[in-house]
DNA sequence: TGTACATCAGTGAACGCGCGTTCACTGATGTAC
DNA sequence: TGTACATCAGTGAACGCGCGTTCACTGATGTAC
């Protein structure tokens, strides 16, 4: 072989990591496979001896950045605390590089739309970050309404990022992480659950 | 003129009807001119003589998208109150129709790639919709808490429905259902904010 | 040690297709005389 | 009242373009003898 071993797999990751980038930053649909390989150093040609279809490298592209970003939050977490994550998920970066951050903010609503094995992978990652939050919570909630609190506080999260970066006024979007902010530190501190 | 008076203007907004629907179930990217055309009737070609471009027409579906949820939540919380609008926009249905449901949770995330024009209406309409959540606030919030608590408790609704949607398995999509109303609701009674 | 051959990651031209957009045209009706 | 003409919403062929995908090819290296 003309190339030291390793060296496809290592092409591959390359790949899937340009991929990550960019279907965060400008959409799955927005991002075409020779732009993509163009990025990577490469010409497009190549691409199919890597995946055997755009949709592939959807799926492990979102994968990687899933799996990038649980190991982001477990440090963060464990570093500072459910309140410090919160507030790093919160930051106006994270708002304004999405090519680098959570992949449920940047995706969800395309993500909705993809066949049922990309969202496989995405539903997996979501119950392991939620049952992270989970450990956080306040001991007097009950288990099943720890689940509740912890989706609700992610979920909060998500759609507060999404309407930062949607929204067209810059202070107005200062105010929304604020407000995420403020809101899933309420639902961190929830004592108990009615009924 | 060989048609009656108004014609054009129906034949207008059937169009825009056409595509606020289609753009939440499919996505913008995901539907074409010529395809939105025939859905309603009509043949492409005469689509320039509504619209200059596309993104015109993107720009007056989210408009007309907005406004008909905004006319709906005004509606079902006038006769049910915060909670009775909460759950309404968590249930089942509405995540099952997207078509027929809230832009912000749709296209929240594609929206944010769109030119500020697009995003200007888009921004108006959230704030609307947040001051009146404002309004069925407890008094003992501050006003400016109440602003926060309001996007809050739409951002879990947005972040919750999304989640719900895109993931692959039926049973935890209805529990990030009620975690969504269980958060809200957490959000909707809270008395006061820290600092 | 030197030559012939096999390997295979990556190349780049070409494919069919659907996109957004343009434009010359149609034809039913209202208006002018 | 009857004919000629103007109007203009809608038609459908055609445009250039970029998409995802295919495929015959390249050329640097490892292996066989």
């Amino acid at each position: 072989m003309r190339y030291e071993k390793g060296h496809k797999e290592s092409t591959r990751r390359r790949i899937v990591e340009t991929a990550a980038a960019r279907f965060r930053k400008d959409g799955i649909e927005g991002v075409g496979v020779a732009d993509l390989m163009a990025e990577a150093g490469l010409t497009h040609g190549g691409f199919y001896s890597h995946f055997s279809s755009k949709e592939e490298l959807v799926k492990a592209a979102i994968d990687e950045a899933s799996a990038v970003s649980a190991i982001r939050f477990d440090k963060r977490v464990e570093e500072g605390g459910l309140e410090a994550w919160i507030r790093a998920y919160m930051r106006g970066e994270h708002r304004d590089h999405p090519e680098k951050g959570c992949v449920v903010a940047a995706l969800a609503s395309e993500l909705a739309r993809r066949p049922k094995e990309v969202r496989k992978g995405f539903s997996v990652r979501l119950a392991k970050v939620t049952a992270s939050i989970e450990t956080y919570l306040p001991a007097t909630l009950a288990a099943a309404h720890k689940r509740k609190v912890a989706t609700g506080i992610f979920a909060t999260l998500v759609g507060a990022l999404q309407m930062a970066r949607a929204v067209d006024d810059p202070k107005t979007s200062d105010e929304i992480l604020e407000a995420g902010i403020a809101s899933a530190l309420v639902l961190a501190q929830t004592k108990n659950l009615a009924s």
